[in-house]
DNA sequence: ACGTCACGCTAAACCCATCTAGCAATCGAT
DNA sequence: ATCGATTGCTAGATGGGTTTAGCGTGACGT
């Protein structure tokens, strides 16, 4: 049922020339092949009569190029916003010509190990070898000395073998500060997250906050410790209303915090951002559907899927591999105000 | 730098034997080609010192299978749950030793003709044709008596080409009824979300809503229209709420719709559920941050993505294609309560 | 002694392209 | 008339597997 595909031989026959001219044609190579304008012609018309399509496993066989990249992550699922770095790595592919694998570890090396196999079984490119959370990872040795760009991850070596493509949280940290200062805030400023260091991004966020207001000579007046999501954000900032004076900002290290400071401050019946100001980190959907809506620095996934084809197609091997930074922008809305 | 590959040219000559006898063992066909038991070890042998991987292009190029699906998208990134269509879609095709290339169409037919045919260049082997909403759609002539199956999309056709993968959504409506009945209501129930019957799942939930409590005898107290998004589900319940008594139930055709509906009830100083209990569909990570927690009907993409895979390398071809519809199964939260 | 059969293996075609090396015909110059 | 260069094209090797058809050998029967 499906239409049967036209070999090129059977291209080469209509047009009456060997498959060799009708290659050479096809490939553009007709100058230094010294094609007639004649034989040429026939190609082309035989070509397209046939709808002919050139099968692109016989070619990469022969030219070991497959126009494939595989992209494995460690876990798909888990943070549903990650998925727009898958998209825009996909969009990076598609730009370049590429099409795009994906593959899942589960973050166990044994499947690791079994997927990259799969891909190199099928002569892929180029790797795409992403986390969805910012963290250090290890390069499995299957991928040693091939083209390689790690998404949303690093390297421990001083001297990496590949491009990284990781968002600027130092300087999302940076933004933070300065957009409370621009604001007018100098005082009650606190911290609301997970202040453990073990996580990159929380770390790199907090650096870059306390470098922040640092040099504007101001000091934070407190922090919140709680987890990544609602409801202990929600308990610790509650525990922390009743305990003081209320804050005059809320700087959140990722908008499920938010959402859970907004829970408390309701609760609390302090206005946002009449009584409280609340920044956030993420710019996740949710930060749109907050009432008000949230100001919140957004995580550029789509970028940095997007960058680290990007660098894999064209940078890779030309340049010395490095950390790309890539910036993280403030998307102003209606939680941060005065004092 | 990357290990070079061993052929099974080496194999065989390592072994002592020809490439045929090699791949005779190494497909396991070592019995109907009588091959004895000592060529067998040599070649066995071999391939493991020499660590000797089959090239996949080359066998493909052969037996005209790839192992590999294709799996074409309107969209992305609209709705982030959607990742998980493709995690499950992901996972059924690693489970059938496939891999899994995916694109984007962006709706407009002349990508989705260009992504098309590039996978048939790559010779894959099926495609799972997904839209991110459940939706009618026609199937692009380029996919034409070739294995597809259709995942969260169907036909109009009365006799379909391929099989569709869909969430029950008139099963939900009943299991919405159902749960808000044993609760213990018989009034006060009211609808709010997108009444308009342009999109296909807020169509079907009603219409499963209204069967199911047509059924016990009970009417719907009335209805609140909005859009699929929080402000404006906030404001629709907000005015709903100044114009007469409050409700008993709101049942909210998706979780961003009772986002909103929540925002409206505590500006009004209802509680939840003690005034006001809600019900919503799609239990995405929403349901499970808001306070209190959303009881919520759940839209099983990651099952949707592994059965569409599943029916696609099983099914297909040997059963009679129709529409498959996979339960929603009620998450009960705290958000539910008694009258 | 000769035909038959089972056994164990291999040569070579095949899949569909790319690409190198070189052939035949024409033209121009001497 | 002869040689060399140019033109226009093709044969055939190549990539790395799978698979069909069949070959040589030894055992067995008659």
């Amino acid at each position: 049922m499906p239409p049967q595909r036209a070999t090129l031989l059977q291209v080469a026959q209509r047009a009456g020339v060997s498959r060799s001219t009708a290659s050479f044609v096809l490939a553009g190579r007709h100058v230094d092949m010294r094609i007639s304008e004649d034989a040429r012609q026939r190609v082309l018309r035989a070509a397209q009569e046939l709808d002919y399509r050139p099968n692109l496993m016989a070619r990469s066989l022969r030219t070991k190029v497959t126009k494939t990249i595989a992209l494995v992550s460690d876990t798909l699922a888990s943070d549903p916003y990650a998925g727009r770095a898958i998209h825009g790595a996909l969009a990076g592919a598609v730009a370049h010509g590429h099409l795009l694998f994906i593959g899942e570890t589960e973050g166990e090396s044994m499947i690791e190990e079994k997927l990259i196999s799969d891909f190199l079984d099928r002569q892929v490119d180029a790797f795409v070898y992403a986390s969805m959370f910012t963290r250090y990872v290890r390069v499995p040795k299957l991928l040693k000395g091939r083209p390689v760009v790690l998404l949303n991850c690093l390297t421990r070596a001083a001297k990496p073998a590949h491009h990284s493509i990781i968002p600027d949280e130092v300087g999302a940290g940076w933004s933070a500060a300065k957009a409370v200062i621009e604001a007018g805030h100098r005082e009650g400023i606190h911290m609301v997250g997970n202040l453990a260091h073990h996580v990159f991004a929380g770390r790199e966020r907090l650096a870059g906050i306390r470098e922040g207001f640092g040099a504007a000579g101001i000091k934070l007046a407190g922090t919140i410790d709680c987890e990544w999501w609602p409801d202990s954000a929600y308990e610790a900032v509650s525990a922390a209303l009743a305990g003081g004076p209320p804050p005059k900002v809320l700087i959140c290290l990722n908008d499920r915090v938010a959402l859970g400071a907004y829970q408390a401050l309701r609760e609390a019946g302090l206005s946002i951002p009449g009584d409280v100001s609340v920044l956030s980190f993420d710019d996740s959907d949710l930060a749109a559907w907050l009432r008000p809506q949230l100001t919140s620095i957004s995580l550029p996934h789509y970028q940095l899927g997007w960058q680290a084809v990007e660098t894999l197609l064209d940078a890779a091997g030309r340049t010395e591999p490095a950390v790309r930074r890539v910036e993280m922008p403030v998307r102003y809305r209606a939680s941060l105000g005065k004092p």
